[in-house]
DNA sequence: ACGTAGACTTGAGCGC
DNA sequence: AAACCTCAAGTCTACG
């Protein structure tokens, strides 16, 4: 999926298309996707705000919020003619449509509860731009855990948003070696590695995400920042920093780009 | 509890 | 060239 940046940059989009705007109608083209979408007509009226929490946005009417997850391909647009793999279609009354689309229907869309929670949300480990999230919080969390640490900042429990493109390029950024017990870095090399999660972060949303294939902002533009991977899917081509060819593996079933003489 | 493999699904592609 | 093949931004479950 779309990991936290590509979210982060839907939610920009879709907040400045839809704030204000009125929701007429809902209208489900298909009973649900990972989960039943339930009954979506409490979304009627005005869109207040829309948020992101971890990979999930969260779009705020005047009684409901819809919750929504873009999975590995989902996308959300305004405006277009029907397209094939369109699920989910708000009517607008200034004649617009707001439209959930997920080829490979491994999306989610629901409205959370009246106490706004919902069970995916429960669990959810801190958010990484949160100043509070350190070097740390971070060593605290892996703390006697000997799985790979690159499985382990991937782990929404331990730290949301992060996902196989971010993860890679993350620990090439800190010179930490993907496959590393997590439990055995030592609070310098957490420190490091939660800076580079921010910075690679920030400068990905910055650019508007990574489209590798299927991810469009919800104004039809796609990010930029696959044009400064240094690692992710790499392998065999050469270490921007020495030059060595970069070796390919796979961690907790995803495969991972690395470089056996920066990162250790 | 912890860690990993498999399942889910459709589409892209010369690698793996 | 093609795809009967493998792989893919993510979760969720079922096993050891």
């Amino acid at each position: 999926m779309p990991e936290l940046p590509e979210v982060e940059t839907v939610r920009a989009g879709l907040e400045g298309l839809l704030k204000d705007a009125v929701i007429v109608r809902v209208e489900p083209h298909r009973s649900g996707l990972r989960r039943p979408f339930g009954d979506l007509s409490a979304l009627s009226g005005p869109v207040r705000a829309v948020r992101r929490r971890a990979k999930y946005l969260l779009i705020d009417a005047a009684k409901a919020t819809l919750l929504s997850h873009l999975g590995m391909t989902g996308s959300w647009r305004i405006g277009d003619a029907p397209r094939a793999h369109d699920h989910l279609t708000l009517h607008l009354a200034d004649g617009r449509r707001a439209v959930f689309n997920d080829p490979r229907r491994f999306g989610l869309a629901a409205l959370l509860d009246a106490a706004g929670h919902h069970p995916v949300l429960a669990g959810l480990g801190p958010e990484p731009l949160d100043p509070a999230w350190d070097g740390a919080a971070l060593r605290v969390a892996l703390r006697g855990r000997k799985a790979a640490i690159k499985a382990m900042i991937m782990d929404q429990r331990i730290v949301v948003g992060v996902g196989n493109i971010y993860a890679q390029e993350a620990l090439f950024r800190s010179s930490i070696r993907p496959q590393r017990p997590a439990g055995r870095l030592d609070l310098a090399a957490c420190h490091r590695l939660v800076a580079a999660i921010k910075t690679v972060l920030n400068e990905a949303i910055s650019v508007g995400g990574s489209t590798i294939s299927d991810f469009v902002h919800a104004g039809g533009g796609t990010g930029l920042f696959q044009h400064r991977f240094q690692v992710y899917d790499r392998g065999g081509q050469p270490c921007v920093i020495c030059g060595a060819a970069l070796r390919r593996t796979a961690i907790a079933g995803r495969t991972t780009c690395w470089c056996p003489r920066c990162q250790r």
